[in-house]
Order: C-alpha cells, then sequence, then structure tokens
DNA sequence: AAGTGTATCAAACGTTTGTTTTGAAGTAAA
DNA sequence: TTTACTTCAAAACAAACGTTTGATACACTT
C-alpha cells in the first residue's frame, strides 16, 4: 500500500514534469525554454529533470508525441469518400491539432517550432512525424490531380497546401501585431480550414485531369 | 591624411562588424548568435561591439534595412500592367530576396526569422517592413477579386500568398532533410515563383467578380 | 613636449544556463 | 534496530552569455 502510494507520487512527479514540459516547450521552443522554468512551473526540484530524464533534451524528446498527428493520416485513407473531401477534413483535423489551444495538440505545436530553430531531435521529428504526414497529403494531391504530375510539382503544391496551414501558427507573433483582435477560436479556425481548402483545391484544378463530381 | 586613414579604419570595423552581424544573425537568429562569432567572423575585439553599437540588440537593429522590401511594394504600383500579372512579380521578386543567398537580401532573411522567434526589435520591424508589405499585397488582391471581398477574406488569401512564400525559408531546416537534393538555385526559384503565382491566382478566381483578360 | 580624444585589446565582470553533487527524510528488508 | 534503497531538495558546479573595465597605442592639438 505504502509502496504504492510512493510510486503513484513519483509518477506523479514525473507526470507534472512533463505536462509542465510541454506547456513551456510549446511556448518558448527548445532553446528559450528552462529547465528553471519547467520545474517552478511543475512545482518540483530543479534537479528532477536529470533525476527522471537525464537530460534536458531527452525530457524535451520524451514529451513528443506523434500519435494525434499519424491519426490524421489514417483515419481518412481507407474511406470511400472522394479525396477532395478528404484533403478537407484533413486540412480541417490538422488546423485544429496546430491552433486549437482545447486540443491536447500542444504537442503538435512543436513540429512548427523545429521548423524555424533546429534542435537535435530534430531529425526524429522529422522522420517519424513530418515524411509520414507529408507522404500522407502527397498521395491525397495524386490522387485529386491524376498520375501525371511530376514530383517536383507534386512536392510544391504539398509545401503550397502546409505552407499555409503552418503560416497561422509560424506567423503568429507577426499576425497578432498586425491584426490584435483576431483570436482562434473555433469559429475562426473552422473559417481558415475552408479558406485554405478551397483555395488549394482551386490551386490543383489546374493540374487535374480527372475530377471528383 | 593621417586622420582620414584613421577614420577609415575605424569604418572599416564598425562596416566589417556590420556585414558579419548581417551574416551571422541571418544564419543563426538573434538569440543563438552570439557576439563572440561575430567578432570572430568580423576579426574585431569583442568590446567593439559595445564600443561601436552599445549592445547586441543595437547592433541587430543596425543591420535592418527594409529598402529590398519596401521596393518591391513600390515599383510596381503604378504599373499600367494588370493587377495578375504585377501580383506573380511580387511573389517571384519576393522569393529571390528571400531564397536567392546571391542577392544581397540576407536582411531580409530576418524577417523570417523574427516570424518564430520575437526580440524586442520585432514591433519595429512589423510596423516599418510587414505592415507595407501585406498592405500591399492586399491591394493587390483586392484589385484582383473585386471590392465586394469582406476583410476576413481578404486577409486570409493574403497569409495563404505569404504562407506558401515563407514555408520554403522557414521550413528549409526540414525540407533539407525530407529532399536532400533539393538546393535554391536560381532554376528552382522561378519553377517555385511560378508554382505559388499559378496556385494563388487560381485560389483567387474564385473570388474574383471580375477578370483580367 | 605635454595633453586630448579615439580605437583597440586582453581580461574580468555578473548572470544565466544545464548539470552534478551532497545529504536529509522516508520506506522496505534483514 | 539496523541496513539498504528510493526520493528529492538545497547547494554547488562548469560553461557560455552579453557587457564592462582599464591599459595601451596612436594621431592630433596646443
Amino acid at each position: 500500500m505504502i509502496t504504492e502510494t510512493k510510486i503513484n507520487l513519483s509518477e506523479q512527479t514525473r507526470e507534472r514534469l512533463l505536462a509542465a514540459a510541454r506547456l513551456v516547450f510549446s511556448k518558448n521552443g527548445f532553446q528559450n525554454a528552462t529547465v528553471r522554468e519547467i520545474c517552478r512551473h511543475a512545482e518540483v526540484n530543479i534537479a528532477a529533470v536529470n533525476y527522471y530524464f537525464s537530460s534536458k533534451e531527452a525530457l524535451f524528446a520524451a514529451t513528443l508525441n506523434f500519435e494525434p498527428l499519424l491519426a490524421l493520416c489514417k483515419e481518412t485513407s481507407q474511406s470511400p469518400i472522394c479525396a477532395q473531401v478528404r484533403l478537407l477534413n484533413f486540412i480541417h483535423d490538422f488546423l485544429i491539432q496546430l491552433l486549437d489551444k482545447k486540443e491536447f495538440s500542444v504537442q503538435c505545436q512543436f513540429m512548427a517550432r523545429e521548423l524555424a530553430e533546429p534542435t537535435p531531435v530534430l531529425e526524429k521529428i522529422v522522420q517519424e512525424a513530418i515524411v509520414p504526414i507529408h507522404q500522407f497529403v502527397a498521395n491525397l494531391v495524386r490522387e485529386i490531380v491524376g498520375e501525371q504530375i511530376s514530383e517536383a510539382e507534386l512536392r510544391r503544391c504539398v509545401f503550397s497546401i502546409f505552407g499555409q496551414c503552418v503560416y497561422y501558427r509560424h506567423g503568429q507573433p507577426v499576425i497578432q501585431r498586425l491584426h490584435p483582435n483576431l483570436s482562434y477560436d473555433h469559429k475562426e479556425i473552422e473559417a481558415i480550414a475552408k479558406h485554405i481548402g478551397e483555395f488549394s483545391l482551386a490551386g490543383l484544378k489546374q493540374f487535374a485531369q480527372n475530377k471528383c463530381p
């Protein structure tokens, strides 16, 4: 009994540390986040980071969770609905992962962070999350526009879609100053998703040889 | 005569410092760039930064030069050619400023940097460069699609265009790992500009009420 | 010739960073 | 009770950062 309590307590510290790390890392990025702030937020001692995770970098790696992102790739891949709608759904869900603070998507926001400021963990992130998700969208695009598209054009189409989405998170410091009244509530996210979806489908249409009715 | 030599020499150190700062800042961003690396690169003493610029932050501010960016807004604004072509030209020139290393555009790359990692100078950058350039593209878009477009939709169109462009610079660490053989030579930049231009025009077309022949 | 101001330098300053050590407190086993 | 182990907090650690200092050399003025 007492052992279990002890374990629960130590697990609690570990979990509190993980939760605080996710928060601080996603707010400040890897470099700017400090171990002290994480520990202060988790209300544990500074040494706990190295005790439980042996290093700041390992703690960062431990906070990574690609499941929500990878789930976006799986759920619609075998669907009977046409590729256009599946792309719209993906953009919508991806934006929610990226922008909605009510989602437990804080982990996903690392990706956007890492784009600008590479850390030693970037390689893992690219291989385990970004490659699959880019491949997924590439397959969707190819399904929409047909097989005759070149590799280079296909790549640029995928970049155009991701570029539009990521800009809202990546450019937030600027957007906030450009449009101080703009906040990413659920309604706004829906509108953004609708816009990017239609904008991209129109952009893709010129490459298409066969269209979805 | 001897005074001039002295002045020239001291001006040389100041200029070398500025050049090195531009290089290091654009490579590592403000936070990750160190005064020591800048001085080592400029082959001057560490104290020179504070002697000539009084602080690292002031040195950073001194390296900013918005003229190449603002020039993009001016040169085509009074042109007789239609808005679609002017938008294509802008995207092309903007991408060259953003991606071409042969351009003296290193200064422009700060902007993309700052998006992710705000520094105290961000406010100045937004007000003096990003606001005008966004406004310029917003005017182009409004000219293309007509006056009936809502403010929110207009804003999202502008974001879509900038998002596509900036992604190539901002996502470079990731893109490099996704496609190791891809490099931004002049030919590739032309292709990217062509793609983003056509992609965006197609996206805008659905909002348009009057079209350019 | 003595004095003035500027440019440069090596060295050190005070912080802040991630990490490590030390030891106290509590629990489980002998 | 004694022994061994886990948990964790305070303190100390080495390294790196931006910045400051005081000395030195030089060109110029008076």
